[in-house]
DNA sequence: GCTATTAAGAGAAAAAATTAACAAGCTATT
DNA sequence: AATAGCTTGTTAATTTTTTCTCTTAATAGC
């Protein structure tokens, strides 16, 4: 690891692609890949495939390929979910509720173990209807006494936008280490917490554009 | 437009942050901005900003910066964004819900003029709850007949994982022109129907590297 | 056990993207 | 009308990322 300085970010993003292609060859009970069928799989360069992996270790077998599920287990270490991380979900609209039943967050070792919203309990009825209350909403004023007691190291934001800087800033002084924030409106937060916005928009932007050209 | 052959992937991707902080400039009242303003906020480097631009056109002042509005125009035209783009929603659970009253969408230009269902009847209450049905839940085998009837280009996959394929080879037989799949599975379609993978643990794997890293 | 075949790993080369530097152009001021 | 002060657009330099080529190692068949 001393031979590489640096990791393209972009090596990181391919990553957690072939963490998903590779939990898609467990499941048709493969059990070892070539660089080239992961690149086939993913749309990209098998030369690219084995670099990524190189910057990290040796994790294949010259003449065979890669053990499916021994690679799966070297990219959860590398990307750090090899151990739970809890989360807390703030804003539970259409969208939050989606996240609180989402069940490929567990695969990842992703636990959803807190729920805030302005008024807990008109969203009680919304979502225990379909799928029974997986954690219990709590009001959203006592966010920073319930991430601090319950270990929680992510905040997701699906707030309105109006109300996700406030949220952030919240999280923030709740000494939360990185936000995800999936509402539309872009945030801000200190260097010292990771930050992440996921915009629908976006994906559909990029979409339409090569539609377009 | 001549001037260059190829336009970086990172460059589209970066156009539609600037989008949406030109938005939140806008909101603020801002009628210019130069490009070490929208580099800052975006968390780039200026002479990004101004080469990004660049590429596809001259739309700032020298001496002055760019005018909000008129920057956001331009992006807006080039993303394709400018004209209404019809869009299909395919799995009416929460997170399909939470797509059909999405705000966001239509300042983008984005319009859903349908969605489907495998049950429809299941669904009515559920949306209806809070905010009304601003579309008629259609059964899923309706797909192909109203997705020509009604000109829709884009379908976006809201499915639980196991249908998320399914779905999009109807979409495709339907002749969709493109395709967001926000389902857990990465699917996959012919070269000629373009396709956007959206995960959430993606971004969650992501965030979470760089906070072990 | 030897050989042919296969596929990873390493390093070099090529391509692409980002950043820096600067000339050109606009505005405001005197 | 000339000049000073900014900020763009562009070219050049640098850095980063991707791809190619070649070497090495493992396996399977004979």
């Amino acid at each position: 690891m001393a031979k590489y300085s640096k990791i393209p970010e972009a090596t990181i993003r391919r990553l957690s692609n072939y963490l998903k292609c590779l939990g898609d060859l467990e499941t048709k009970n493969e059990k070892v890949a070539s660089s080239a069928l992961i690149a086939n799989i993913c749309n990209v360069n098998a030369a690219q495939v084995r670099k990524d992996f190189a910057y990290f270790g040796e994790f294949g077998i010259r003449g065979m390929g890669y053990n499916v599920k021994e690679l799966k287990r070297h990219i959860k270490e590398i990307l750090g979910i090899n151990r739970e991380w809890r989360i807390a979900v703030v804003g539970i609209g259409n969208m939050g509720s989606a996240l609180l039943v989402y069940k490929d967050f567990l695969k990842q070792n992703y636990k959803i173990v807190a729920a805030f919203d302005v008024q807990p309990e008109r969203v009680i009825g919304h979502i225990s209807e379909r799928v029974g209350r997986p954690v219990e909403i709590l009001h959203v004023e006592r966010l920073k006494e319930v991430v601090k007691a319950r270990n929680i190291e992510i905040g997701i934001i699906t707030t309105p936008p109006q109300e996700a800087q406030k949220v952030a800033d919240w999280l923030v002084d709740a000494n939360i280490k990185g936000i995800l924030n999936l509402s539309p409106s872009p945030v801000r937060t200190p260097e010292h917490v990771k930050l992440r916005n996921l915009f629908f928009t976006s994906a559909l932007d990029n979409l339409v554009y090569y539609l377009s050209n």
